[in-house]
DNA sequence: ACTGTATGCTACGCTACGGTAGCGTATTAC
DNA sequence: GTAATACGCTACCGTAGCGTAGCATACAGT
């Protein structure tokens, strides 16, 4: 894939979509167990054949798919606060994480890199991208003093991170700026406690 | 199952606990994706047969195997203060989710019940019950005004459950009372700062 | 020792799924 | 209009997995 920009015809790039969206409903659904090739040429209309032409076998649609649940966090300007870069990564983390797919793909996200055989196209550490503006925010306030300078750059990360799944996780949570915010809010509150 | 009490036929015993076992260790590698009845059968050394005489199909296997790798979370006594409370209940799930096979499967765990073919057969909200005793204790904490008595009992449930489930996903964090009391002072120090 | 029962084994039928081959057809780009 | 290309369809093959039947054997309780 990633040929993207110039899909020169439109039969290919109509197939792929439908595919590619047949997939992602069905991950969502039913996590990667449920990503069958027949399933999704079926769900599709686009015929079998039709998608090992266009990718080599199974896991390397599965690849595709799981990128596609991915939320995109972008990394905070370097010009802001360092308070302002976390709360601003945090908005966009909870907002990506609300965002379906994502939002109803967030168990198999997690479980899926574990599982030995259906990560096999996986790229290892993708999901750990995701996090990395988190860390470089946690990583900056620390040195800028916000929160102690000795603060375990991972187990910040696992407060915030788990907090936001979590919270993703359950249907009936509004993922919006006030719950960001109040993320925010109660991990500089307890982490400014700290002696 | 259940009747574990008086398995009078040691031969019963055996059957039922090598089966177990094998397929828990499946679970654990793979998720439920990965328990099938011929795999255990040979990983058990107990004939297909025997298994589905214990159990009348892979559904109701996986879920004993499921039931298997939940962790065990006493309720604490009401006799000790609310913060003390809160605090055993925190090691007790630290505790319980560090330990094996509970922690190797956290995710499956969490996935499984969202996949619509795996969970037929397992209870609805069996992980909820796992954390009851905090949800019960966080409650208590409130009402005792230790955290502001307006809190959101689910999001204070989504903030220290999340901590905790990431810590034990990182599989280079140590689940220990360290952690947990760490868990349960950055989060007392967080709520206590909020107006 | 004897009887009931749990187990092991082989073989089987069925379905789902991954992946391929060949051919005819529709659509695109020129 | 024409040639290239993408597509759909049907028919396969091989494997994995669920669940069952029938029979022989080993073991438990008395």
């Amino acid at each position: 894939m990633s040929e993207s920009l110039v899909d020169v015809d439109p039969r290919v790039r109509r197939s792929r979509e439908a595919v590619l969206a047949a997939s992602v409903a069905f991950f969502v659904a039913g996590g990667p167990r449920a990503v069958t090739v027949d399933a999704v040429s079926e769900a599709s209309g686009v015929a079998k054949t039709t998608i090992y032409r266009h990718w080599r076998d199974r896991a390397h649609l599965l690849a595709d798919t799981y990128r596609a649940c991915l939320p995109v966090v972008p990394a905070p300007a370097d010009s802001v606060s360092p308070e302002t870069a976390l709360r601003d990564v945090v908005r966009s983390l909870v907002h990506g994480m609300g965002q379906e797919p994502t939002r109803s793909a967030l168990p198999h996200l997690i479980a899926t890199p574990l599982d030995p055989v259906e990560s096999a196209a996986l790229p290892p550490d993708v999901l750990d991208q995701t996090f990395s503006p988190l860390v470089a925010s946690i990583e900056r306030a620390a040195s800028a003093g916000v929160i102690p300078k000795r603060t375990d750059t991972m187990e910040a990360k696992h407060q915030l991170v788990g907090f936001i799944i979590m919270s993703a996780i359950d249907p009936t949570c509004a993922m919006n700026n006030s719950l960001a915010d109040r993320v925010t809010e109660l991990f500089l509150a307890g982490r400014q406690a700290q002696t």
